[in-house]
RNA sequence: GCCUCAGUAGCUCAGCCGGUUAGAGCGGCGGACUGUUAAUCCGUAGGUCGUAGGUUCGAGCCCUACCUGAGGCGCCA
């Protein structure tokens, strides 16, 4: 833990604890976890997991200062640092001074000192943070999100910053949401009747970026290796637990990388991030596998995880994804047990999509690790993968993890203008409103590859949270904008 | 968007076959407590049973619609 130059006259927990600067007089602040016997405070500041346990003498203090004491109440300590006669903790603070920093009324607080479900605490997302469980998650979504700039920094990418507003939808990449200063009480029309959205702000239709992949090939086709990381709304009506109308979304390009390079990529990507939490979070984490453990007693065995949540982020980090081809994937399943028994809701066809079922079962069963499956039947991608020689399937590739399905989608860009051109006839997609996307292949052109992250996908296969709702601060679903 | 399940005190839940005044634990409030670890002990308040209709002598319980939440599916990251 670094000392920080900005600590307004007082010492973080987190530093305390792994320092244990005993015998020094310091000034702590945080709110109040728990008070005991009307001596012990356990104090939390959200630098970390642990609590400092701040011990009072009640007859030293004014009466009224005590019983302001409270779960949740603020409150700043100054004493001596000592070691601890209890057995619970190594160090606490005898206090001398306490100031309560902001009170608490607990006849009308919603929270509460035990086990809350993930759903209530939601509907008070001002106030989850405070808990165990929401501290870890967030203490760790900082480090994945830091973790993602040194990954590129390090390997010798650019940050670029993709547009959120923008004109093109012609991404097929789902619906999209308008960004419109129109009066929508008073639209304007052209005289054949549909809205003119030429007298709009930007004097055309706009949306909500996507994606910023068609961007983020320019970049990569000017300076080598770019990669975007910002928000990206979908208007879709997915009610699950694995979307959001808002989420963020890492998109590496890369000029000169094809198919496999592009996995490759994608592989040591995953790990380092989850990796990286290992090395930096290490007792949130240990917070939030007890806590995923201790839910899962009640359950019946086969519901159960296979493995903890360390154990699993461990296995991934030390073993090699599983990747395999479309084709192979469609024999795979329908040799299965599952499809021989008619277990499977969804037919295995070549030709049809793999249905969350048939991922499931390769991810989870066939071969309970990541899987890499790449290949895929031409029509049931985008229009700018790249065209294989069998003229049948392109260069697609999904990396799919377990419990979270697929968290990355990529592919190699067809970078041939004719190939290109043909591909978005067929697709439908105008032409007339990606000039720009064909030019780069009519001058100075090259075979490029990226790919795209699922950012809070990441954070909950990390956390171990079942719902993408309680890994971003303020979730954005279908009905539902609150904070 | 489709399907399934749920909604009873602040929270988590029980409430039998439709039958008197709807219960518990935790939390809150009042008090006790100087080595506690989700502290403990004593006392106490707290409910329009999601909403609106309906069936019935009688509805927390049955029926219909709607709202909210969760899970599954589709779409995807």
């Amino acid at each position: 833990m670094n000392k920080c130059l900005f600590m307004a006259q007082r010492i973080e927990i987190a530093q305390v604890l792994s320092q244990s600067p005993i015998g020094q007089t310091i000034t702590v602040k945080g709110w109040v976890r728990a008070f005991r016997n009307n001596r012990f405070i356990a104090l939390n500041d959200g630098s970390g997991p642990g609590n400092l346990q701040v011990v009072i003498e009640a007859d030293q203090l004014d009466e009224e200062l005590v019983k302001k004491i409270k779960y949740h109440a603020c409150l700043s300590a100054t004493g001596v640092l000592s070691a601890s006669q209890g057995a619970g903790q190594d160090i606490e603070l005898l206090a001398q001074e306490i100031d309560i920093l902001g009170e608490n009324n607990l006849d009308e607080y919603p929270l509460q000192p035990k086990r809350q479900t993930v759903e209530f605490l939601r509907q008070k997302a001002h106030f989850r943070m405070r808990t165990n469980t929401f501290g870890a998650v967030f203490r760790i979504r900082h480090s994945v999100a830091f973790a993602v700039h040194k990954f590129y920094n390090d390997n010798g990418f650019f940050y670029l910053h993709t547009p959120i507003i923008t004109g093109s939808d012609a991404e097929g990449a789902g619906e999209m949401f308008r960004v419109t200063t129109l009066d929508p009480e008073n639209l304007p029309r052209t005289e054949a009747g549909p809205i003119d959205w030429s007298a709009d702000f930007f004097g055309r239709a706009t949306n909500l970026t996507v994606s910023g992949q068609l961007q983020a090939e320019i970049g990569a086709l000017a300076l080598g290796k770019v990669y975007t990381f910002g928000p990206t709304f979908r208007a879709e009506y997915s009610n699950t637990p694995r979307h959001l109308a808002e989420f963020w979304m890492i998109e590496p390009e890369m000029a000169f990388y094809d198919i496999h390079d592009n996995m490759d990529l994608a592989e040591a990507f995953c790990k380092y991030l989850i990796q990286y939490v290992i090395d930096h979070n290490y007792a949130d984490l240990e917070a939030l596998d007890q806590r995923l453990q201790e839910e899962e007693k009640n359950l019946p065995k086969e519901k159960r995880r296979p493995m903890g949540l360390i154990e699993q982020l461990r296995f991934v980090t030390d073993n090699p994804f599983e990747r395999i081809t479309y084709t192979d994937a469609v024999q795979l399943l329908q040799q299965s047990k599952p499809y021989k028994k008619g277990q499977f809701e969804f037919p295995v066809d070549w030709g049809r999509d793999l249905q969350a079922e048939h991922e499931r079962y390769l991810v989870e069963k066939e071969f309970q690790k990541p899987v890499i499956v790449r290949n895929y039947p031409k029509e049931i991608k985008a229009f700018y993968m790249r065209l294989n020689e069998d003229q049948k399937t392109v260069a697609a590739m999904d990396v799919l993890f377990p419990g979270i399905g697929e968290v990355i989608g990529g592919s190699q860009r067809e970078e041939r203008y004719d190939q290109l051109l043909e591909r978005m006839h067929e697709a439908h997609v105008p032409e007339e409103d990606l000039w720009w996307y064909l030019e780069l292949r009519k001058f100075g052109g090259a075979p490029h590859s990226g790919f795209g992250l699922g950012f809070e996908r990441m954070v909950q296969f990390i956390t171990g949270m079942s719902n993408i709702r309680d890994v971003i601060a303020f979730p954005r679903t279908p009905g539902s904008a609150d904070f």
